[in-house]
DNA sequence: AAACCATCTGCCTTCGAATGCAAACCTTCG
DNA sequence: CGAAGGTTTGCATTCGAAGGCAGATGGTTT
């Protein structure tokens, strides 16, 4: 009597009808239905479901059965209110990005759910979208963000108010200390123009990405920066959108804009780079790389087909992945951590679509 | 002092020293903590938050502003466990689908949130995970599931019990009513075979997808029924795993299989199509489509890029997943409703890498 | 047999917001 | 002025699990 009157006190005081009614069965079981089933009290049912809690062999073995019996599974949703953890982590992607490297999302997904974390996903299709998704994403309590797009100043305070960790991937603030995840895009740049300069192009073009993407600024400024310290000045820039056809578009315009085909085009991305290829071969009949060099950013899978070949730097993706994460887990298990940027090199990779010099000694 | 004492019963009760530290300031406040400030009840606060609700103007003023000071946003998690909805769904999709069809998730991740769901992301590596992976997507009381993935009877089942809305993408049980959304695999295999054939193809070979994929076996196996329907018995098929080095090393299969090559290759996807293309250009030095014809399914970005051009049936990625939204979004609002399978017909695109006949008369 | 300790177990409160109900407050009108 | 009606507001309970505390149980020591 004991037990049974001890089960939920409210269904001790109120009407016994709530008692009676057995949740609607076959809908979710809940700790207090395995605790009756099994004859023991709720807090016996949470903590047997607590790996290292106090709990004698037989009565786990009861309430087991009994929860196996009806199915139940702890509700996720009650435990993160009262331990104020969800086990979850916010991962804002622009389409862009996913198009580009679904693996990112993958990569974190399986670098998150190694340690018991999932991943709340919020796609951003317009920047400005940010304000109202940042609301949301506090509001499901969240214990960590990685931002895979651009975030101002104030909106990092405000994440940073709530005390929530995050770690920017792929783009950072300069004005103040936040965690990032980057890969030195003007490294890559630098690698790209010395060795298209060795091999004695003269006259470049850019075709860059959209002018909001920071990492298209990074590596269309860094291929500037390089050319001017190497004397080539006025190189010409032509805006794409990291698109096939922006690519293809970008050679005419280039032409258009220079007077001619430049020796060499600097794409912001591969799928660019690729498009420019295409157009270079099918709609001016050149031969790429003896009459024009085309180079890219990225390192994605079709730059390595056949028909390609392509000459680009690639971005450690998955080991960017795994710092994004591990910086995220260190932050929700000690808050006070400093924030810290890390900055991986790109892989470069030589490929066949461009003339480069043969090789190039350590800047 | 009827309103500071009604705060939280506990505060009244229990020690006041609970009451005094103001939730570690900065941290993120609670509704009674705006309540407070507003000199109102935490119901107020409540209401003000919902939209429709029984709230004056003056009452709304004070709270807002109240709110506003403290940064306060509602508490979802607490939200959830008290309406029993969690405005999350869980997506369950392979890496595979994720490489091949980015697209997918976005799309999901546009529709749910237009409706104010967010998308709880559970990425799979091996398939056999699948059954833990299942309870932890019961756990977090997802509101319903999108299920990219293969899933056994019996873990169906497990769903139905819980009465969690959920659809399959592009695969589905055939011995159980079940919500799916499905392109038509064998159509689209029926249309290229028939073309195939028409145009004088004596010759085929196939390169399936992984055995263990359902998309690829419909797709396999309608080609092969359609063949041999239409006289051509014993083709050749050897097995990929979707990815484009595996379409390659296919052609090369199936060249030793049959002791030269086919006139007529069909690949379970594009990026194998694109493989094996290039491998019949590079390695063996022939025209596409001139010497082989080569087709793939999927309609991806790639398969329309100037170097390959490729035949194929595409798959109305974007429609497909309204479906799903719209399916488990009704399901949430109406429990009752009952299972339903939307097919889609795949787009034909003729592209350029077969020779096809003309046209073909309606079948 | 008493004293002591360790191990289990149950009681009760807690997390933060939503909501049915009733009390309080306004309007309006007879 | 008071009754009737509608509108605001607060009270108290609820969702489901976690965990501090204290009581119960069992075993060991003196």
């Amino acid at each position: 009597m004991s037990t049974a009157s001890s089960l939920r006190n409210k269904a001790g005081r109120s009407s016994p009808v709530r008692d009676n009614h057995p949740r609607d069965n076959s809908g979710r079981a809940t700790s207090y239905d395995v605790a009756k089933l099994a004859r023991v009290s709720q807090s016996a049912v949470s903590r047997c479901f607590k790996p290292g809690a106090s709990v004698s062999k037989s009565m786990r073995a009861r309430v087991m059965k009994a929860a196996t019996q009806l199915g139940y599974q702890p509700n996720a949703i009650a435990r993160s209110l009262i331990t104020r953890r969800s086990n979850m982590v916010a991962v804002v992607i622009s389409q862009q990005t996913n198009q580009y490297y679904p693996e990112v999302l993958v990569e974190l997904s399986r670098g998150f759910s190694g340690r018991g974390i999932r991943v709340l996903l919020f796609t951003l299709e317009h920047e400005s979208d940010i304000d109202v998704l940042l609301d949301q994403i506090l509001q499901y309590q969240v214990d960590g963000v990685v931002e895979a797009a651009r975030l101002s100043s104030s909106q990092v305070e405000m994440i940073e108010r709530r005390r929530v960790p995050f770690v920017f991937f792929n783009r950072t603030l300069h004005d103040r200390p936040v965690n990032a995840v980057c890969c030195d895009q003007s490294e890559g740049a630098r690698w790209l123009v010395k060795r298209l300069v060795g091999a004695g192009h003269k006259t470049f073009g850019i075709i860059s990405g959209p002018v909001d993407s920071a990492v298209s600024v990074e590596r269309t400024q860094g291929a500037l920066d390089s050319l001017t310290e190497l004397g080539f000045k006025n190189t010409a820039v032509v805006i794409g959108d990291y698109s096939y056809d922006s690519g293809a578009a970008g050679l005419r315009s280039l032409e258009q804009k220079i007077g001619k085909l430049p020796d060499a085009v600097i794409c912001a991305n591969d799928v660019m780079a690729i498009g420019c290829m295409d157009e270079a071969r099918f709609r001016y009949g050149l031969d790429v790389p003896k009459d024009i060099s085309i180079v890219g950013f990225d390192g994605v899978g079709p730059a390595r087909w056949s028909s390609y070949d392509l000459t680009t730097v690639a971005q450690p993706v998955q080991r960017m992945a795994d710092a994004a994460v591990s910086m995220i887990c260190e932050r929700i298990a000690n808050p006070e951590l400093p924030p810290e940027k890390r900055m991986f090199s790109p892989v470069m990779v030589p490929g066949n679509s461009a003339r480069l010099r043969r090789s190039v000694e350590r800047s």
